[in-house]
DNA sequence: TGAAACTCTGCAATCCTTTGCAGAGCGCGT
DNA sequence: ACGCGCTCTGCAAAGGATTGCAGAGTTTCA
């Protein structure tokens, strides 16, 4: 029933050949007749098949991003950048979930390989060499995640780290408590990297966890940060942060009056949070476009010369109202 | 440099035909000869070209998933559900975002026919008349929208608006209000019937708005609630019902004491409010899942006996802090 | 022993496009 | 009038897989 090229070829009276190279090299054939050609085909509804084009060019206009998990609310904005990009160069979008398992995620790769011309792995969840396994099963671009010379967008989360604790040494802390997410999560070490780094002039990190990067998480870090005698608290993420703001209030502890807390991603939540919470913007939507430019121009690349392979997106401290100037800077 | 069908058959000396059927119809090729030839397929790592097989099938293994808003916090996991069970039913899922524009539906619609088996509408902004011109260009099912007898999973909100309004009854509430989401939202109109018919007993319900469906949505109608002199307010939905706590914060009302908020989606944010959030929960991810089946299903069907085209599913109060006696029942 | 009845495998057509190659038609110079 | 060079179009193969049909081989039974 759909509309196929013969159809459009005998409607207008011409061969399959010249309908497409009316669609695919335009100049090749006379004006007048890819004009008929080209109205014929609007007439009837005729889109061409992707699938049978991709048979015999070898490309399918189509790519995949796999994600460690759609409820995080990190990747759906990665995913809008994505799509939104995706579509703007016409390619279709395959969107997979590995539910943070990295054999699963081998498993997708694997799947998409024969139907897409790339993939992006967001925050991938393999191991190294489950990665350096997975490369060359088709073109692969990450998204916070650095491995060999593998083409990738990645975050600057160091800098947005940086960025919290100058802000903090501004404003007096002196010492201020780090609440680790997963150890195994490149994003934590690159956090934990960042800040130490920044803090070792004249901010006392002391570092605490590992704890779920979730609600809980934060609820639980509360409690061991207050025992630590900090005037600040930063957490792996705003989930967390957003725990420990909760778990502050419930024992009394006024934010930011006795405690500055600071949150790391941006999520919607974290601007409507009693109080605005302090945290570090990372550009996730920016991410996903910048991700599928660099495999769209990979792809397009004879082979030989690859050109940047990384693109690097700053992060930016939004400062609200969750930080402030501590009442006594050595802690109580 | 990808195998093909071929290189199994040379390699394990059959011809492509068999190993084809080895796949595809198991039972008509000898054990012996099937064994031998799954074994050389796993060795050389062939699978299947997909496009190819649809070519000929007329089955692509595909379905194509279009949402209004990634970043709306309601999708993520309504297509986390479609991509688990797609998953599990060997389909692969495209995506795409419409970002709130009908038109780019459509052509979404129309750009994903020719690749997939059918397509998932979530929450669709097309017109009635929109619509009825799709049907027909694939299989399709939606969520959250009916119209004529189109396969639908379909929450019951209305029934979720009950329980809300039954509860604040049952505490005591008689005049609260709704503080309406957008006028053409189908979702709106299914929570106004469904709270309105409710009410009609014992609560009088006024109806204010209507308001973006945000954050700052609810903090522009607390004010205009405030003044309406109600005991408790219900939201179209929980963004909305956070920034009306906030902003009653900010006015020194108290929240449940002197006022009882109601939310409508159970995002994760709600349980994490000060205080949290009594809200209608919605089973996101199980409508995704049972969308799939039933596009599944649908694809599976000879064609003339179509079965049960709707599936329901409950809303769930969720009662939480936000909700309470009121000081003075007729309001202050 | 021979024929019938199966079971299994291979040939070749088919799905929808793209593309190398060759041929048709035309204009122009000699 | 002839041939050359263009431009444009058509033929047919190719791409990876499925499937109807027919043939090869084996078993069963008379």
């Amino acid at each position: 029933m759909p509309v196929t090229i013969q159809d459009v070829a005998r409607e207008a009276g011409v061969s399959v050949s010249t309908v497409s190279r009316a669609f695919t090299v335009p100049e090749m054939v006379r004006d007048e007749t890819r004009h008929h050609v080209l109205a014929t085909a609007e007439r009837l509804g005729y889109r061409p098949n992707r699938a049978a084009r991709g048979l015999i060019t070898g490309k399918t206009g189509n790519l995949g991003v796999i994600v460690p998990d759609l409820s995080n609310p990190f990747f759906p904005n990665v995913l809008k950048g994505v799509q939104a990009r995706a579509r703007e160069a016409d390619y279709a979008v395959f969107l997979a979930d590995c539910d943070e398992n990295a054999t699963e995620e081998i498993a997708l790769v694997q799947a998409m390989a024969k139907q897409v011309d790339g993939v992006i792995l967001c925050s991938s969840r393999m191991s190294e060499a489950q990665l350096e396994r997975v490369v060359g099963t088709t073109s692969l671009v990450l998204i916070n995640r650095q491995v060999r010379n593998q083409p990738a967008v990645l975050m600057d989360t160091a800098g947005g780290m940086r960025q919290a604790a100058e802000h903090l040494a501004a404003l007096g802390h002196r010492r201020v408590a780090y609440l680790s997410g997963p150890r195994a999560s490149w994003s934590n070490r690159e956090r934990r990297r960042g800040l130490r780094r920044a803090a070792r002039q004249d901010i006392e990190v002391v570092e605490l966890g590992p704890f779920a990067p979730r609600f809980e998480g934060g609820s639980h870090a509360a409690d061991l940060a207050l025992a630590e005698g900090v005037t600040a608290i930063i957490a792996y993420n705003d989930l967390m942060a957003l725990g420990v703001m909760s778990r502050l209030a419930d024992r009394g502890v006024s934010v930011p009056k006795e405690m500055s807390v600071v949150g790391f991603d941006d999520i919607p939540m974290a601007g409507m949070a009693t109080p605005p919470l302090t945290t570090v913007s990372m550009q996730n939507e920016r991410a996903g476009r910048a991700a599928v430019d660099l495999l769209v121009s990979l792809l397009n690349v004879t082979g030989a010369e690859a050109g940047d392979l990384r693109r690097g997106l700053e992060c930016q401290l939004i400062v609200r109202a969750s930080t402030a100037v501590p009442r006594d800077p050595t802690g109580r």
